[in-house]
This record gives structure tokens, sequence and C-alpha cells, in this order.
DNA sequence: TATAATTTAATTGTATTCAATTTAATTGGA
DNA sequence: TCCAATTAAATTGAATACAATTAAATTATA
């Protein structure tokens, strides 16, 4: 055991997590072209898929993204039809995003994404159900110590 | 079963991937903060304190990052005095990079930064060691399918 | 009620990321 | 040797990310 061994990349737990995610997004590219989305439009629209409409509050909370974020990738899915953006008529803070008819047929397009992306990695199921609870159990407490 | 389930964000397996990369990455910043690093940075810095002198290429490799994303940050190490930046006489296509003092005199300064992170990620040894080899597993047969 | 505090999006600025292209150096084959 | 192919880094352009600030609306309080 010396010194540095805790600076040492191979004991480091967070940058295989961040070149894994960096690497996966990167493989959703090509199948997310086809249905005109950015891996993080897509995430957006997952959200639009399940809930119809949402304001971009509980939309960034949901996603763990900020306005910063939300704002100019909202406008541009807005400029490709898939959703509206108008202020709540009862709290004008409040930006209510829509997903409209276009966006809702997006959906079927979508279908055949996320097989594409699980055959490109190759786990059990049981690792893979040990990964989900895992990276669960870290962002229910990592954010939480505030 | 529904239609549309493995298109909810509940049934994703690399939405979490990608959210707890982007949540760690961000507590790293406070404790990176004050040795003028960003994350990407440090693990560069990670690469040349275990290597003292290594090309870009190997670099990238290392890291799953191309020069697009290198280039500019090792500038940005070069003028900060962590590094030199040098083209190899042997190949002049190859870059070299190395360590300076002074960057080596940041690995002491870095030296309490693995601990404060893992502070905040509460996993048992246990399940940080099978989300290692997990990661690992995934990063070992994402590229090869090319 | 008038104003202070809070909340929500939007904006600004910095730093990634990566695909695609360009430039320069090296290698390989005719 | 000459030139095509390959390789490595740099450049360009688009899309994130997020901290910090700003602006507008709402809520809370004196």
């Amino acid at each position: 055991m010396e010194k540095y061994d805790s600076l040492k990349l191979e004991n480091q737990l967070c940058f295989p997590l961040y070149a894994c995610a960096k690497e996966i997004t990167r493989h959703y590219r090509p199948f997310l072209d086809e249905i005109d989305l950015t891996y993080t439009q897509y995430i957006v629209m997952m959200v639009m898929w399940e809930e119809k409409s949402i304001n971009v509050k509980k939309l960034g909370q949901r996603l763990f993204l900020d306005s910063g974020t939300l704002t100019p990738l909202l406008k541009s899915l807005e400029q490709k039809g898939f959703i509206t953006r108008s202020r709540s008529k009862t709290d004008e803070r409040n930006l209510d995003v829509n997903v409209t008819d276009l966006g809702l047929k997006l959906r079927d397009k979508a279908l055949s994404v996320p097989s594409s992306i699980s055959a490109c990695i190759s786990l059990t199921p049981e690792e893979a159900g040990i990964l989900y609870k895992t990276l669960y159990k870290i962002l229910s407490t990592i954010n939480t110590e505030e």
C-alpha cells in the first residue's frame, strides 16, 4: 500500500461510472439520429410520453437537470414540433411543457431503441438488476446531505 | 405489460447511470475547485501522476476521450503549469505530455479528494466492488462490436 | 397593504463531449 | 523513389452541463 494509491485511476469507482455513461450515450447516437433526437432530448421525451404535460421544475427534478440545460433543449424540441411551451395560467413563474401529436407519434418510432441499446450492453438480467439498484441507491443518498 | 413499457424512464438502466455520473462529478467540483482542477482535468492529472510522461493518443485511450476534448484541456493544464506539451522527437505526429514539478506537487494537495468523495457515496465495500466489476465489464464489451 | 423573501425560468459564461474535417507526418506499395 | 493510404493531433460546429446572475411572479411578513 503506497501513499498515492487512492489517486490511481484503477482505484477509482467514479471513473468507470463516468466513462460508462459517456460510452453508452455515445452508442445511442446512431439510433437516436434516426428519430432526430439527442440523448438528453430522448430522456425528456420519455418523460413527456409518460406525463403528456409537466412543468420545467418537475421535469428537471425527474431528470437531474436545471433550467440552464432544459431551456435551450426544450426550445429545440418545440422547434421540431414535438412539444409546446406555455406559461402556467395559475402561476406564471412556471412553464408548462406539453407533448404534441407529432411528439406522440415519435414514441412508436422510438420503440426499437431500448432493445438496440441493451444488445450492446452484455449483462445478465441479474447483473443488470443489481446495477440498477445500486445506481438508484447512490442517487437517493447523494443529494440528501446538503 | 404494456406496449410502451420499454420506453419508461424507470425501466432504463442507462438513465441512472447517466444521472449518477453527472451527480458524482458535480460533487467533485467544490473539492477540485480548491486545487484549480475540473473533473476531466483531474482524471488527466491522475494518469500524469502515474505515468509522468505519455502521448495524447495513449492518454485518450486510457480515459475514453479524443483529441477534440483533450487538446484544449491539455492547453489549459499547460497554462496552469501542471504539464508540458511537446512533439515527439521520433514521430512528430505524436504529442508528448509531461508532468511538471508543480504538477507533481499538486498530487499531495489532491490526496484528500478521494475520501471526501467516497464519504458522499454510501455504498458498502461489497456493493462498491460489484459495481466496479460490472462497470468495467460494460466498458470492456461496449467498444468491441465495431 | 407595502415590501422583503422566495421561487421559477431564462440568461451568461466556462468547460466539456464528440462527429466530422483538416493538416502534417509517416508508412507502404507500385 | 513517388505517391497513396494511414495515423495523430488540431480545428470546427453542435449540444450538453452547471454555477452564478437576472428578471418576473408569487408568497410571507411587518
